[in-house]
DNA sequence: TCCCCTCGAGTTCA
DNA sequence: CTCGAGGGGA
């Protein structure tokens, strides 16, 4: 351990970390309002976990991670537990879960139990407000929050307003019932809007808004906002002069609870090994939207109450459950460097390097900053500490930057003039109007080398087998220089680069014996013009369906093709009279065959317009745009009024709620399938 | 001139 | 998937 050899660094983030989380956890806790997510604020307090593991001597004293909750406030009557209230440990992955299972299994074996056989129950985790509801005889007579665990605030009157708590249950048995309150996502869309026409600050999520609404001095507002009730446990019962068991499982408790009037989610399970629980929460991953309710984990707890007795508790949580938390969305992690990237035509983009972070189940290490204003926006530096999260599933994005943790003396992140980057003398300009920079320098190799990756890739010449990887070999050897040469590589050339035996060269030399035939829309889009893409590419094509004509096409002829305005024209006419641009396509062509777009006489799907979205199984989304436009159909890329039909795969995502609030029909797979084939018979 | 609709370009990870 | 910007109809 290096106990000694803590830095400055490391004890000032600490004291900076503890500082932060103590600020969110009050503005949490106390005040309902949050200024970041649950999932940012965790990751703060791993970091900062992390830092004191490494650090023993350091860690003790108050932490505000040891503090259980927040301090009641004043606006409600404090009131003593009866029944200490804890919360579970999280686990993040089966690794840690499996481990759980190891220290239970020990401890009672360890306990006195000859041959433990524990059994699971696992429930959602609903992400709510934790009440704890006291019944006597039968009857209602007090509700508390949950406070910091040991005292809590006295809101039985908003909590009678909750239609799943019953005022008396069906048995006339003494109860400390669990539940947790949480607020139906309709409802919390509902409210928002209300409070966004009165111009009244918004809840920043449902919980909030749920913790919000539960501790209202007037309990009719709480009664307006349809707040929703799971009972989930037992802490305390006496069925003394009833008729009713006490339960000896958690499941027997859900089923009491259920059985005397309390609301019990209906989603648990009882599973016999560790790997049934597994088999629940990956059931229930994908799924976790689809409730009315938040769920950010499966709670897994021993069933059986004699175990859970031996099994007992640490000086922070219960040993005989945890919480199976989903994959956070968001997390917080640090700028290491921010780098340069050069494309294709030349647009150079900042993107930050970080230090690795877990999020929604991959590790990020880099996000893209887009462009300078972007930056300015966020005003990240190097060093910053950054709230992470992945926009759409898959890209991850910076959301903020943690201002209380930026270290001292960085300075604003200042855009270069010039980018060794580009190669050249690294010249770079920014339209104006425009948001991006341009690479301009004369004879840069990196934008030489972004052209010819894009020529073989799979929107152009489509040369299988040929990736950056081999572009730059090629180059490297001086094999290649311009995109003619592609063509004329003998197998010699090919078997002298590193790692390229026989069938390797073989199957290389057969790609590209393939991409000589090229369809005319095709070769302009590898020529890298700008403004000149995948659709704009075939609405030339169509419209000359020759190279010669394109190449001799006036600027009024290209900007009276439907689709093309003043900018593109202009861009693909002033290309075509470039001297050197015309030399090289010369070259090129005298290697390659163009094919020239024919008139389709089959038109089943003239003038529709279809959308993919999702994983379909039998063919790719390209194969499946091919066939379409093979039959006269558009394809376009998102979806609007005019769409005809959005066909939808597996995993579809934003675009078929769009679809169908727009009233677009939307095809599966069997249906496209079906409506193909009978488009292509008749 | 103001929108709405598209397209192009750039990007991450398993 | 998102953002910025071009194209074109109203």
């Amino acid at each position: 351990m290096k106990q000694k050899g803590v830095s400055k660094e490391v004890l000032m983030r600490m004291q900076a970390l503890r500082a932060l989380i103590e600020y969110h956890r009050a503005l949490y806790h106390e005040k309902d309002a949050p200024e970041i997510t649950d999932e940012a604020y965790d990751s703060l307090v791993s970091e900062l976990q992390n830092l004191e593991e490494m650090s023993p001597s350091i860690g003790e004293g108050v932490s505000p991670r040891d503090v259980i909750g927040g301090a009641p406030s004043d606006a409600f009557k404090k009131v003593k537990h009866s029944v200490r209230q804890w919360s579970f440990d999280n686990v993040f992955d089966e690794a840690e879960l499996s481990l759980w299972s190891d220290r239970v299994h020990k401890l009672l074996a360890g306990g006195g139990v000859s041959k433990p056989a524990p059994t699971y129950v696992a429930e959602h985790k609903i992400d709510g407000l934790k009440v704890v509801v006291v019944y006597e005889k039968g009857v209602l007579v007090r509700a508390l929050t949950r406070g910091d665990g040991i005292t809590g605030e006295d809101i039985t009157h908003t909590v009678r307003t909750i239609k799943d708590v019953p005022h008396v249950l069906k048995e006339q048995i003494s109860l400390i019932a669990v539940g947790e309150a949480w607020l139906p996502h309709k409802e919390f869309v509902r409210i928002n809007a209300l409070r966004e026409k009165k111009g009244e600050p918004v809840f920043a999520n449902p919980r909030n808004a749920a913790a919000g609404s539960v501790r209202q001095l007037d309990p009719e507002i709480t009664r307006e906002r349809n707040i929703r009730m799971f009972f989930y446990d037992i802490d305390f019962i006496d069925v003394v002069n009833t008729d009713v068991l006490s339960p000896d499982t958690q499941e027997d408790e859900l089923a009491l609870l259920k059985k005397v009037g309390c609301t019990v989610n209906p989603h648990f399970a009882v599973c016999r090994t560790l790997s049934d629980v597994v088999a629940y929460y990956t059931k229930w991953t994908p799924k976790k939207d689809a409730e009315q309710y938040g769920m950010d984990g499966v709670v897994v707890k021993i069933n059986e109450i004699s175990y859970q007795r031996i099994l007992g508790y640490t000086a922070k949580a219960p040993r005989f459950g945890i919480a199976f938390k989903f994959p956070a969305e968001q997390a917080t992690t640090i700028v290491e460097d921010i780098v340069l990237q050069v494309g294709r035509t030349g647009v150079v983009t900042p993107v930050a390097h970080l230090r690795p972070v877990r999020i929604a189940g991959s590790l990020v290490s880099r996000a893209t900053l887009h462009n300078e204003d972007q930056i300015k926006r966020l005003d990240v530096r190097v060093g910053d500490t950054v709230i992470m999260q992945k926009a759409g599933d898959v890209i991850p994005e910076i959301v903020q930057v943690v201002l209380e943790l930026r270290p001292q003396k960085t300075k604003p992140y200042v855009f270069p003039r010039k980018v060794p980057e580009c190669g050249g003398d690294g010249a770079i300009e920014r339209v104006v109007g425009e948001s991006a920079y341009r690479c301009v320098a004369k004879n840069s190799d990196t934008l030489h080398r972004a052209r010819l990756y894009y020529f073989v890739g799979k929107h152009a010449f489509n040369i299988d087998g040929m990736g950056e990887k081999i572009v730059d070999a090629l180059l490297d050897a001086q094999l290649i220089n311009s995109y003619a040469d592609i063509f004329t590589l003998a197998r010699g050339d090919v078997l002298a680069l590193p790692h390229f035996k026989d069938t390797a060269a073989d199957n290389l030399l057969t790609s590209i014996e393939r991409a000589r035939t090229v369809p005319l829309e095709r070769l302009l889009i590898s020529l890298s013009i700008a403004h000149i893409g995948n659709e704009t590419a075939r609405l030339i094509a169509r419209h000359f369906k020759s190279l010669a004509a394109i190449r001799t096409a006036t600027l009024d002829q290209l900007e009276a093709i439907h689709g093309i305005g003043s900018v593109v024209a202009h861009s693909l006419y002033v290309w075509m009279r470039t001297k050197d641009h015309m030399e090289e396509l010369d070259r090129l062509l005298a290697h390659v065959t163009i094919v020239n777009p024919e008139e389709k006489e089959e038109q089943a799907f003239l003038g529709q317009i279809f959308v993919f979205t999702g994983t379909l199984a039998t063919l790719s989304r390209d194969e499946a745009s091919e066939r379409v436009r093979d039959l006269g159909a558009h394809v376009a890329s998102s979806v609007s009024k005019k769409t005809t039909y959005l066909v939808a795969g597996v995993e579809a995502g934003s675009k078929k709620e769009l679809a169908e609030s727009l009233g677009v029909q939307i095809l599966n797979e069997e249906q496209f399938l079906a409506l193909l084939s009978r488009a292509t018979e008749g």
